[in-house]
RNA sequence: GGAGAGGGUCAGAUGAUCGCCGGCGGAAUUUAUCCGCCGGAGGAAAGUCCGGGCUCCACAGGGCAGGAUGGUCGCUAACGGCGACCGGAGGCAACUUCAGGGAAAGUGCCACAGAAAAUAUACCGCCCGGGGCUUUAAGCCUCGAGGUAAGGGUGAAAAGGCGAGGUAAGAGCUCACCGCUUUUCCGGUGACGGAAAAGGCAGGGUAAACCCCAUCCGGAGCAAGACCAAAUAGGAGAACGUUUAAGGGCUGCCCGCCUGAUGUUCUCGGGUAGAGUCGCUAGAGGCGCAAGGCAACUUACGUCCCAGAUGAAUGAUCAUCACCACGCCCCGGGUAACCGGGACGCGGGACAGAACCCGGCUUAUGAUCCUCUCUCCUG
RNA sequence: UGGGGCGUCGUCAAGCGGUAAGACACAAGAUUUUGGUUCUUGCAUCCGGAGGUUCGAAUCCUCCCGCCCCAG
């Protein structure tokens, strides 16, 4: 209960929000609730952090290191901008970039993505 | 105008909203918060191809093995880099390019073809001599541990080239010119260049084949390495006693060096744990200017502080203005193709992301400017 | 990020200066009523790419490209 006495900002993203850890990625990956769209995968995860928390995983065969960085900065800003559609409740979400994701606009990113977890929370 | 050659510069800008990382200051419930200010990717940050700093491994040691480089002189912390020059090759030229030492230390290889691929074992041919046949000259056949590298054919390459003399036929056998080798002189720090004389042709190619010569190189790498609260075990250090050589480390091997094993006593407490800490950014630093030098570069002075992330920050969206391409319209010039200017619409903005830090090389890539060469047209 | 290795036919691969073996697969033909089996023949001309050394490179050298492995 320490963290409730932490105000912040509604849209930010910082490394609390994070999942930071080789070994937590790996139980994301064993307990978690697999479901993919055209070019990403999401892993849900229940965690007992008390916030949500994002995790992000581009393969190194989608691309060089500049257009790997611009699929997790689309990413970020979409968890930042969209905490809402998120599965309420303290969760841990991985979102994997498939190999074959191309150069996406903020837009497609971000029609794509609300798709897909608005679809996993009416199942 | 066309075709090229060399070099330099920049890497869109501004604003708004929402965010990220670090530093400083302040506030609070003094440690995952909030507020303010400041800073926040590149010319290649890339490939990891070289060289160094730094850290640990003895004090960085010796030999062998192994690796790298290879015109000369210089620059540099160092280099396989850079600059200037020399030589070869390419180009009409600007200019480019070359792992550019040694084949007379030795060994190997040169497939196929060819007589022969390096000690010339002469296939055809040419010439000479002996014998035989036809027999006028001459021709043909055969023999010769005879001569001959001029000609033919093979090959990537055939034993200096070419011309003349000479000869039985030929041959550097002799001569001229060219090439080569040696010697001497001159110029240059040197690579080398120039000149003269002599020799009389030796010495096929390949060293990115082994090798020889000269010079250089110890190994690993910031995931190096160092440190940290509390609790206990494994442990670590020191002293003393016993024992004296197996094992381990330092480099692939040898030498050499370091470290022992066990018992008692005393002292100290950390690994593979962690939103851990340091290393972590002031440096062979940037910019300006002056002097020296052909230049690379060096020196002096002034000035500036300029990213430090760690599942890894430096972003997203919108608007405006510049830039470029295309479409269409208008204006001016022109017979026309087209050229110049303007408005509108639509699209584009490359290659690419620091991971300890520097010096290079290589590769990817958008725009723009300057200088030079050749050629065409007009005057 | 650092360290190491490998690219040869559709697949597995040998060859390491001188015509690129072999197996499976594939295609054609023969045998068979048909299929299978068996037999015969074919199938690399750009040895990942570019440049260089050499008379001659899959092979030697340099630079790129792609793939794989190891280390927290």
């Amino acid at each position: 209960m320490v963290i409730q006495s932490v105000c912040m900002k509604e849209q930010s993203y910082r490394k609390l929000e994070r999942v930071t850890k080789r070994s937590r990625f790996r139980t994301i990956y064993q307990q978690g609730v697999w479901s993919s769209s055209r070019h990403f995968t999401t892993v849900i995860c229940s965690n007992t952090q008390g916030v949500k928390r994002l995790g992000i995983t581009v393969t190194k065969k989608t691309g060089n290191a500049v257009k790997r960085n611009r699929i997790k900065r689309l990413i970020r800003e979409f968890f930042r901008l969209n905490k809402a559609l998120f599965p309420a409740g303290y969760n841990d979400v991985v979102i994997m970039a498939k190999k074959t994701v191309p150069p996406l606009t903020y837009q497609e990113a971000c029609r794509e993505l609300a798709e897909l977890l608005t679809r996993k929370v009416n199942r």
